[in-house]
DNA sequence: TACAATT
């Protein structure tokens, strides 16, 4: 019979050819084994390299784990052993996370922080790819800590650790956030979406543009750019084609798309924004005069200023169909839906923007660089206290070129009293020798 | 107001 206080141990990194009878004498050295398992897939039977071991006595599984856990490497394998405490062992209740830690904070000094408050079983900080702490940390003790240790920042983050089922639905929850099912726009347009949200912004913008005013800070945004753009202007010009940064095809069925009358198709494939402050048309102080508006304001509902933009557009189409045509090639298709882990770009391809509009969000940073290539990550950093942006943010593009032509574009574009401060991101590694 | 993603 096992003890009461038996421990019931996952074990790690077992080669595959290896079964219960091999282990066994492996694991008895500590003590006599009450029952060993080797774990297989459930329907195809597979050894699945990982076993449940539980000692008759708790004091053998102890010693097991001390002695084997990250100690020794089976013939085969690449990684140590791992010995510990299975998850079904009530784990989490005992494992903390550590946010807001100093970047030059080590574990010893994490350790230091916590031993008053029990005997520390494991303390990690989480580093990035580089090593460079991200001001996590993870900590267990033989019993919980919920106090804040004396003499540590007052921001210090102490909570119980996610288990894996949150890790699991956090995990879920970016997914669907970065393919886009939270967003309201997709719901609303479906198949069109991105072809439609276009369309309303270059809406948003030419009325905008016409009128000085600004419905929303995106429009304010959209607007500046079709002036920097200089595909066209009002009166007709229409400058040379230029060759896009990327995005150059044109989505499937987007010439069958809803209001095709609008969509006339002509003979310009692209363009390259030029610096803010064209001559000939409003410039950008003439925008976004209006104050704050919260963002959205772009479904098509009725008494919707934007659904008047809309009307207005009619008109302006009719009247001027070539100024109106590039729409489907200005706003370049949405980047592919790629779910990705990898948030920053090769260098070079890293934009540090700041004096945003405070109440900018991922999206709408997102939607103000995407003219200028693909945008593989845009965030807005959050103030984690009061969930408030702290008005700056990085976008990363796939490519060089793009994020040299949004810099052009928008460095020293003016929101409101402020103006965008755009520049290449400093490299994590400056200064760091090693 | 100034250079990230934390389990």
């Amino acid at each position: 019979m096992k003890d009461h206080d038996a421990i019931k141990l996952f074990v790690g990194q077992i080669p595959r050819n290896l079964e219960e009878s091999d282990l066994k004498p492996l694991f008895e050295e500590f003590g006599r084994i009450y029952e060993l398992t080797v774990l297989k897939d459930r329907f195809t039977g597979m050894h699945k390299g990982c076993a449940f071991l539980t000692y008759c006595a708790r004091d053998s599984a102890l010693k097991a784990q001390s002695a084997l856990h990250e100690q020794k490497t089976l013939p085969g394998m690449n990684r140590p052993i791992q010995v510990k405490p299975a998850d079904s062992e009530g784990r989490g209740d005992r494992k903390l996370f550590v946010g807001m830690l100093g970047k030059q904070q080590s574990e010893d000094d994490v350790r230091r922080l916590f031993e008053p408050f029990g005997q520390i079983e494991e303390c990690t900080i989480l580093r990035g790819p580089d090593g460079a702490s991200k001001g996590g940390s993870t900590e267990r003790g033989l019993a919980p800590c919920l106090a804040v240790p004396q003499g540590a920042s007052s921001s210090l983050v102490v909570k119980f650790a996610d288990t894996d089922k949150e890790r699991t639905l956090r995990r879920m929850h970016q997914m669907a956030g970065q393919l886009g099912i939270f967003n309201p726009m997709t719901i609303q347009f479906g198949a069109y979406g991105a072809y439609t949200q276009a369309i309303m912004q270059q809406q948003a913008a030419l009325m905008a543009a016409a009128q000085g005013t600004c419905l929303n800070p995106m429009a304010a945004i959209a607007a500046a750019q079709m002036q920097q753009m200089a595909a066209f202007n009002v009166s007709g010009l229409v400058a040379a084609p230029l060759t896009p940064s990327s995005g150059t095809s044109t989505p499937p069925g987007i010439s069958t798309a809803p209001v095709p009358s609008i969509a006339t198709p002509i003979g310009v494939n692209g363009f390259s924004p030029l610096p803010p402050q064209t001559n000939g048309q409003p410039t950008s102080e003439t925008i976004y005069t209006n104050g704050i508006h919260p963002y959205p304001a772009q479904s098509p509902t009725v008494a919707d200023p934007l659904q008047q933009a809309y009307a207005g557009m009619q008109h302006y189409a009719a009247a001027y169909p070539t100024a109106y045509a590039p729409i489907s090639q200005a706003f370049p298709q949405q980047a592919p839906i790629i779910p990705q882990q990898q948030r920053e770009g090769p260098e070079g391809c890293n934009l540090f923007i700041y004096h945003l509009p405070q109440e900018f969000g991922d999206a709408e940073l997102t939607q103000m660089f995407l003219p200028f290539g693909n945008v593989i990550s845009a965030k807005v950093f959050v103030d984690r206290a009061t969930n408030q942006s702290k008005c700056f943010g990085f976008v990363s593009f796939d490519n060089p070129t793009s994020a040299q032509a949004a810099i052009q574009a928008m460095n020293g574009f003016q929101i409101g009293m402020k103006r965008l401060k755009v520049q290449l991101k400093r490299p994590k590694d400056a200064n760091r020798p090693y």
